[in-house]
RNA sequence: GCUCAGAUGGUGGAACUGGUAGACACGCAGGACUUAAAAUCCUGUUCCCGUAAACGGAGUGCGGGUUCGAUUCCCGCUCUGAGUACCA
């Protein structure tokens, strides 16, 4: 029988489910190998053709793990809570757990039609409650623990209890927040639980807190930071301004250290890596304290200093001003009556301004003096205390010691404001601009006079710890996670709060199951969607002893995205484990993933909440290993590719603007992309010019002379470029009739051809709806079959590029699996297999492309060999091969590539259905690769001429010889002696003439 | 602005450690089969000169360099894409 796809992908992937092929064990005496996919967000919309691809490269490498004798984990699951779920109830008043159901019911049937090889008995869903509870569970492990920076790891909040009642608060060094108390055992003790608490809140790892966060009116939300992008939501694009708000947060920062230096333990991609590093932002500097000017109207300020981070310590003596943002806390008090004006007229400005436009306009100097001063803690110099918005209160301290000198943004505002400027290294040059150089020796700066930046930085941070005002100091960028979403489709906090103070529930109580409401939106009052939730309240023996009959109220924001998705992969070591998130014995198997592919855009979200996790887990020894991905792959983007036509109008585009809705309801004509090309480039011209050039005889020509009173209103032409559904053209050729059913209006369009064609043109966009550029892989998959689906994909380029979707040339990859297919049928198709003993050239054949693959595998290079296959299943084809010495070891090595139709020939040979997905990789012999002759390129000058045969058992000398004396190279080299001949044995000779 | 990635025929791409640039595939052109079309098969296909072949010349974004030899290494530049953006 002729190859028929149809048939064959059902019946193997009705196989493979009903025996539960690709089931992995938790222990086998085989090597373990964990492949992972970043899990998707079930969205209404289901699969295009992109997502799949990261999902068929990993597909391949477990198949292929598998075939090398790995025990291969490989599973898959949903990432189901999420705002668009979300935003659909609140439109259509559906249960976001019911549009969930059916969208992940519709992935999972599209992902079954690429015949993926994953263990779905272990399956997980972020939303739902069996796996939620271990969500919430290490939220309670977060909640109950603190970061100990002696001991460098988080540790119970019990131990930090049992220290402040035997030593007070003396003694701890831990991650949390600035305003602490200090105090005795004696004073702890004498606390009332509600103070313990309100104190111990300050070290949880995650805590609760008035923070500045990113509040999304439109969401009715707050956003983490990767969520907004340039002041505007990332899904949905709506504005999101600052506000202070009582919020949960993750203290993400006591990890920063760690985080950067993990990285450079894993093998990802540089750009990723770096992309964290910069998120981490780690800077090496010193905090130094500005006294305040108290001889003036601060004398009753209960602040003494400014405290500033800096980079640059070494240039404290070319400080000439301070400056502090706008929103420092200090800056009413600062302000003096005469500059009360200026300061809260600038104040004003900088609000309105990141509102509106916060990201254009980073060149405008603006600031305000507040009339106070600061001195510097070197030399007691006076120094002007301002505002400015170049300032950001969220970075450091919210203030900066400016040095005109060396930092462009603190020179441009002396130049602007009229402030000195002190040059501060001999070898500066600070004519046109700062000049912010290491190099040379200080001048103008006392006791650093002379020294070298190496020499100056040490003794000033020296002399700023010995006088009390400074110390060297690390900052980093990255800022604590807010971890709470004012929205009700996501894990409910297990937080409930007593006396304004939150509290978690039992352990036992877990999974704090989501309750169900009336209507997806905020209550009147402005309280989150849960607070409309009936009897939803924590009722326990305190409150039952305090007769509290409604109980105490739970937590009302639930858990952001990143939640469930910052330890799934534990999940799947043992998904169905109702004991414990994941067994002990699980875990010391799978350990890591070894492999993890997905895309870049997780960078900053995701892998870094992941690492944060994962890095806890380890502190509090549930999990053995420090980094949880060792290796990650970033798929490309697969870009859109969208195809044009284009419509002519043969008037003035200004009678067009007039009365475009009238004309438009005329009879269409379109012209082929070669003459809208020529036209938009005015190598055609309108009707009314010469013969040679004017567009009049083309319109007769292929229409006839009535078109020219059916399209002509006057001498004009104007070509408008649409959108045309690329899933009708092909080639770029136009399928007419199509294209006049797609658009009614169009039915009865006049078309100008070339070639007798309609050619389209092409851009690539943005994948999407609007711009009629969507390609379905069911639609793929029921033409071609999903093995061409999953090979062409790969044979699209390499797997990390960023490339367009174009449906050209997926027939070459059919071609090539019905010629594949030929190989073990007759003419009349029927299975014919020859066990007669194969040729050298068949050997040849089969064994490079048993390392081709072994080798393209293992640096994830699946293009090139797709490109391979074709070449052997060419040359066998050539060969005439049907002997099942060599067909069978090929059908092994395409097994990870395409499955079914691999399995159905593996069967037709004779072998037991379902066993090729753990058969022995063929081994790759090298001795039939091995050539006794060359065909040595003979270059001259490094410019190939000619080739000649020679054996290998010949020596550089003997090929010289035998170079040198033959005709070819006697005629090119024309009588002249060659000055010299290089031979590289197996590879090249090169004649120097 | 900064950081990173990339630029090879009409198109997607290959060339792995410096050694025959353009594999493989699409498209296109010509041919076979067919009443015809589709499908299939065969041949050609980087560009320029030339009727064609032999042959000759140019050629991996641009300009230099190292080398017997450079798509590959080095220096400078242009463009494209991604990330980031007053980070003190």
């Amino acid at each position: 029988m002729d190859y028929q796809f149809k048939d064959i992908e059902k019946k193997w992937q009705q196989f493979w489910a009903d025996n539960h092929t690709f089931k992995a064990e938790n222990k086998t005496d085989k090597p373990k190998y964990y492949v992972l996919d970043m899990f998707p967000y079930p969205s209404g919309a289901g699969l295009h053709v992109g997502h799949p691809l990261g999902y068929i490269a990993s597909d391949i490498f477990a198949r292929y793990k598998r075939l090398k004798g790995f025990n291969v984990l490989h599973p898959m699951g949903y990432d189901s809570f999420g705002l668009p779920a979300e935003q659909y109830a609140i439109q259509t008043g559906q249960h976001p757990a019911v549009t969930t159901e059916d969208n992940i019911a519709t992935y999972r049937r599209q992902l079954d039609q690429i015949g993926f090889s994953f263990d779905w008995s272990r399956e997980v869903r972020t939303s739902e409650a069996g796996y939620y509870k271990w969500t919430q569970w290490i939220f309670m492990q977060l909640f109950n623990s603190w970061y100990n920076k002696d001991a460098d790891k988080a540790v119970s909040i019990t131990d930090l209890v049992a220290h402040f009642e035997s030593k007070g608060s003396a003694g701890i060094n831990a991650v949390c927040d600035e305003e602490i108390l200090s105090f005795t055992a004696e004073e702890w003790k004498a606390f009332t639980e509600q103070e313990q608490q309100a104190e111990l809140l300050k070290y949880r790892l995650t805590y609760l807190r008035e923070s500045t966060v990113n509040w999304c009116a439109a969401l009715g939300t707050v956003l983490a930071n990767d969520e907004v992008k340039d002041g505007f939501s990332e899904r949905g694009g709506y504005p999101v301004e600052q506000k202070k708000m009582m919020q949960w947060s993750m203290r993400i920062t006591a990890y920063a250290q760690r985080l950067l230096d993990g990285l450079d333990t894993i093998d990802w991609p540089e750009p990723l890596k770096e992309m964290q590093r910069n998120w981490i932002g780690k800077s090496v500097g010193a905090s130094v304290k500005f006294p305040l000017d108290k001889s003036t109207h601060l004398a009753g300020l209960s602040a003494d200093y400014i405290e500033v981070f800096t980079t640059r310590v070494d240039t404290v003596f070319g400080v000439t001003f301070m400056a502090i943002a706008p929103e420092h806390e200090l800056v009413a008090a600062l302000t003096t009556p005469e500059q009360k004006n200026d300061i809260e007229a600038y104040i004003a400005k900088t609000k309105k301004k990141s509102e509106l436009d916060r990201m254009a306009d980073t060149k405008t100097v603006s600031g305000a003096f507040t009339g106070s001063y600061v001195l510097n803690p070197l030399n007691g110099e006076k120094i002007q205390l301002w505002i400015a918005d170049y300032v950001l209160a969220g970075y450091g301290t919210g203030a900066v010691m400016a040095v005109p000198s060396g930092d462009q943004r603190d020179y441009l505002f002396a130049k602007h404001f009229d402030l000195p400027i002190v040059p501060i290294i001999d070898i500066q040059n600070i004519e046109t601009e700062a000049d912010p150089t290491k190099e040379g020796k200080y001048i103008n700066s006392e006791f650093m006079n002379g020294l070298d930046y190496k020499a100056g930085t040490a003794a000033v941070i020296a002399k700023l710890e010995e006088i009390g005002a400074g110390k060297a100091k690390v900052n980093f960028r990255m800022r604590d996670a807010i971890f709470g979403r004012q929205r009700y489709w996501g894990e409910p906090v297990p937080v409930y709060f007593k006396d304004g103070l939150p509290y978690l529930i039992d352990e036992s109580e877990l999974p704090l199951i989501l309750p169900e409401i009336d209507k997806y939106l905020p209550t009147e009052t402005g309280e989150p969607p849960l607070a409309r939730a009936t009897g939803w309240s924590y009722k326990n023996q305190e409150s039952r002893d305090k007769k509290q009959e409604e109980g105490f109220s739970y937590e009302l924001s639930t858990m952001p995205g990143w939640a469930g998705s910052s330890w799934y992969w534990y999940r799947y070591m043992d998904a169905n484990n109702s004991e414990e998130f994941a067994s002990q014995e699980a875990i010391e198997y799978w350990k890591a993933v070894d492999l993890y592919i997905g895309g870049s855009e997780h960078a900053t979200g995701h892998l870094l909440y992941s690492r944060f996790w994962n890095k806890f887990l380890k502190d509090i020894g549930k999990t053995p290993e420090e980094e949880p991905f060792k290796k990650l792959i970033n798929q490309g983007m697969i870009q859109g590719r969208s195809n044009f036509v284009y419509r002519l109008f043969l008037q003035s585009g200004e009678e067009l603007e007039r009365n475009f809705d009238e004309i438009n309801k005329g009879k269409p004509l379109f012209v082929s992309a070669k003459y809208a090309n020529e036209i938009l480039s005015t190598k055609i011209l309108p009707i009314g010019y010469t013969k040679e050039t004017s567009f009049k005889d083309i319109l007769i020509g292929q229409l006839g002379k009535d078109a020219l009173s059916e399209h002509v209103v006057d001498n004009s032409l104007f070509v408008q470029k649409l959108h045309v559904d690329v899933n009708i053209v092909n080639n770029e050729v136009l399928n007419i009739e199509a294209f006049k059913k797609w658009r009614p209006e169009y039915a009865e369009a006049d078309f100008v051809l070339e070639d007798g064609k309609y050619i389209c043109g092409w851009e690539v966009e943005k994948m999407s709806k609007s711009k009629y550029n969507v390609v379905n892989p069911d639609d793929l998959i029921e033409r071609y079959g999903a093995d061409t689906l999953r090979m062409y994909e790969m044979f699209l380029g390499p797997l990390e590029q960023s490339k367009p979707w174009n449906t050209n040339g997926i027939e070459g990859v059919f071609k090539f699996l019905r010629k594949f297919w030929r190989l073990f049928h007759d003419a009349d198709w029927n299975f014919n297999v020859s066990n007669a003993e194969p040729s050298k050239a068949e050997l040849k054949s089969l064994h490079k492309i048993i390392q081709k693959v072994e080798q393209d595998v293992e640096r994830f290079s699946f293009n090139t060999s797709v490109s391979s296959f074709m070449i052997a299943v060419n040359e066998l084809t050539e060969l005439k091969c049907n002997k099942r010495a060599i067909l069978q070891d090929l059908v092994i090595t395409l097994e990870p590539y395409a499955p079914h139709i691999c399995e159905e020939l593996w069967v037709l040979l004779g072998n037991e259905a379902g066993t090729i997905s753990y058969a022995t990789y063929p081994k790759f012999n090298p001795a039939y690769l091995v050539e006794d002759e060359f065909s040595y390129p003979i270059s001259i000058n490094g410019k190939m001429k000619t080739n000649i045969a020679l054996s290998l058992s010949l020596g550089n000398d003997e090929i010289e010889a035998t170079i040198r004396a033959h005709a070819d190279v006697l005629k090119y080299l024309d009588g002249k002696e060659p000055k010299k001949v290089i031979v590289v044995k197996g590879r090249i000779v090169n004649i120097v003439a």
